[in-house]
DNA sequence: CCTACCGATCGGTAGG
DNA sequence: CCTACCGATCGGTAGG
């Protein structure tokens, strides 16, 4: 029994160790191919262990995604938060936002949704919405309620609503990725790009009358 | 061999219709699961017929997807290229362009993405993709680079790449819905406010400045 | 001998 | 963490 326990605590790190590998490990097989895309067996084959091992850690192919879901967006909410509180400029805040999420997440957000309304169970629906909610849609839409409050930010009334329209929208601009878009350079222009974009759209007009004050 | 011509005739005209109800059935059921969600016993299912029968109209699954996909593809173009001819205000034209691709095509255009480029043999990508670029990336640019080329259109330089650019981010834009929009009016309401912002952007100045020449 | 379709089953693979 | 499997369902095809 002592030499049990021993082992069994040895198992119990390397067991961490295998789980961490395997939430790893199906993060990227997840976000290349989806959720239906990616067998039990892939994931266990990528991590060099049998497809039943898979379900000493988890106890189903769900659980696991759920896991990655929750890690990412975790990380995601921290940073997210981090970069809304660290900025005073509207512009260099939302270039730092979508410089890292391109960078972070270079991957297909509306396969994410697609995944979580087809392919997870509806009980989780609600947990993982506030889970998002509170990861990316609040501390964008935070950034844009300040805008709005300084004025430098349309808003027809509602200021909250506005601000929430204006977070799901620079969500749906970052939603498809130009895959050929990888070194540090090509992705610091793009966040420009994009911030630009949404601030003023593409008329030239808007552009020209704005970009002057900066 | 006369009556086997005539009921020849009307076997090939009832396989036609079914052969389009197929297609029909295969597009709703395609763009709310997407591919691998949809099994060719569930196309026949919702086509009253079972699922063997469908091997007598198409080959194989694949071929019903590009089929449909084809069909979808030329009624974007033909409709497209008439909303860009008919209108001479750039705004008018996005909205109206906006409006019809919400109403027709009510679904997540990267799930769309995401099964050509995972599902469909490689062999046809190629061809996808020059049907998509002549149905949407073509007609939308084209808008783009005439407001460049009258200046109510900001470009950098090069107009074409420019154009292609912003047509690549309507489309994202447009990418991810909300499923509550249903009547005509919340649609119009959406196409005029998705218009506004891929013109001006969020920031308030630019809104000002430009909404006093309208 | 054709068509449009049936019930049953093929070889393989999914999650467990 | 393995081998050996399960109930079911997958896309596709057999004979009638």
């Amino acid at each position: 029994m002592v030499k049990g326990k021993r082992s069994s605590q040895l198992g119990a790190e390397n067991g961490i160790e295998t789980r961490k590998k395997i939430i790893k490990t199906a993060r990227a097989l997840f976000m290349e191919y989806g959720y239906r895309g990616v067998s039990t067996r892939k994931i266990a084959e990528s991590c060099g262990i049998t497809q039943p091992a898979l379900y000493h850690h988890f106890p189903n192919k769900q659980s696991i995604y759920l896991e990655m879901l929750r890690n990412d967006l975790l990380e995601m909410k921290t940073s997210l938060q981090r970069i809304v509180q660290s900025c005073d400029e509207m512009k260099e805040s939302l270039e730092r936002i979508i410089y890292f999420l391109l960078e972070r997440y270079p991957f297909n957000l509306h396969q994410l949704f697609h995944d979580i309304e087809h392919e997870v169970a509806e009980e989780h629906h609600e947990t993982i919405q506030e889970w998002w909610r509170s990861a990316c849609q609040r501390p964008i839409a935070t950034l844009f309620e300040e805008g709005i409050e300084k004025g430098t930010i349309y808003s027809e009334g509602n200021n909250q609503i506005d601000a929430e329209r204006y977070s799901f929208l620079l969500m749906n601009v970052l939603s498809q990725r130009d895959q050929r878009l990888r070194s540090r350079k090509e992705l610091s222009e793009q966040a420009s790009f994009l911030a630009t974009f949404i601030l003023y759209g593409v008329s030239s007009q808007s552009r020209l009358t704005t970009n002057n004050e900066s």
